[in-house]
DNA sequence: ATTGTATTTTGTAACCGTTACAAATATGGT
DNA sequence: ACCATATTTGTAACGGTTACAAAATACAAT
C-alpha cells in the first residue's frame, strides 16, 4: 500500500502530470500522512502555505490524479470521499467512533471469491467497520 | 442474502416497527427486486401507486429500517447510497457500464483477513467493479 | 361517534459535498 | 515583451440528504 516517492515533482512528470506548485504540495500531503484525507482536510493543512488555494483546486486536482491512476479513491463513508495515494489493492478499516482510516493489509492469495463468468473485475475493494486501536 | 419473507408486515412487526402502509409497500420493494436500488428508483416505482407519497418519507423509512437493522446500506456509489434488505455478509459487484448491482457469495470461512489486535470489527464489506454479463 | 393524544406522513427549506464555468493568473516558447 | 496555452481561483449551481413544522392518520378512552 504505502510506496516511497523520492522526488514529488518527477513523480508526477513521470505519470503525465505537469507538477505545478499546487500539485506537488497535494500529493506530498497524500504520501507524507497516507491518512486517507477528505478534500477538507488537505485544504485546510495547505491553505496556511498557500493562501490562495482553492478547494475547486483540491478537487481538480485528486480528479486528475484518478485519472492518471496515482490516487485512489476510497468510498466507506457515505457523505464525503476520501483519497488514497496507495493505488494498490488493499483493505481499510474505519472507526465508528474517530471517523479514522487504517489500512489492511490483505493477501490476495489468502482470498477466494468465486467471481460469476462473463464478470471483468477492474477493482477489488475490502473495508470493515468498528472501532479502532485507539478507541479501544 | 436473499431471503424470502411471507408476510411483509408481520415481518415489520416482529422488529419493532409499525407496519403502515407506506414502510410495508417500501419493505415489498425492497424484497421483491433485490435490486439494491436508491432512494429515487424506488420513490418512482410506488408514486404512481401512492400518489401523495413523499421523498422524506422513503429517506425515513429507509433509515428507519437500518435502524432496525433490516436493511443495510451500499456504499459503493460516490454519489447515492444504495439500500440493501438482504443484511447477511456478502459481496457485490457494480458495473461500470449499467451501475447495476449484482450480488457475490462469499464464503467467510474461505477468506482469510488478519485484522490487527485491539480492533473490534462489526460490518465487512467486500465489493468489486468492472463490467458485469449483461454489458459483455 | 367524539374527543384527545401520539405517530406517521408530507412539503419546503436548508445543508453540504461536489462540479460547472468563466475570469484571473501563471507558464513557456518565440 | 508578446502570445498561446495551461492552471488556478471564486462564485454559482447542482443533487442527494436532512431538519423541521404542519397536515394527516391511527388509536385508545370516554
Ligand atoms: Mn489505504
Ligand atoms: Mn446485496
Ligand atoms: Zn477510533
Ligand atoms: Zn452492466
Amino acid at each position: 500500500m504505502k510506496q516511497r516517492i523520492e522526488d514529488v515533482g518527477e513523480f508526477l512528470k513521470e505519470n503525465g502530470i505537469k507538477p505545478s506548485y499546487q500539485r506537488i504540495k497535494i500529493y506530498e500531503y497524500l504520501v507524507k500522512y497516507y491518512n486517507h484525507p477528505t478534500v477538507d482536510m488537505i485544504y485546510r493543512e495547505l491553505v496556511p502555505k498557500i493562501p490562495t488555494l482553492s478547494k475547486t483546486t483540491v478537487y481538480n486536482t485528486l480528479n486528475l490524479f484518478i485519472e492518471k491512476k496515482i490516487t485512489a479513491i476510497i468510498v466507506i463513508d457515505e457523505n464525503e470521499t476520501r483519497y488514497d495515494a496507495g493505488t494498490s489493492v488493499h483493505g481499510h478499516f474505519q472507526c465508528n467512533e474517530c471517523a479514522r482510516i487504517d489500512d489492511i493489509d490483505i493477501d490476495l492469495s489468502k482470498i477466494e471469491i468465486p467471481i460469476p463468468e462473463h464478470y471483468e473485475v477492474s477493482e477489488q475493494h475490502f473495508y470493515f467497520k468498528g472501532k479502532c486501536s485507539n478507541c479501544n
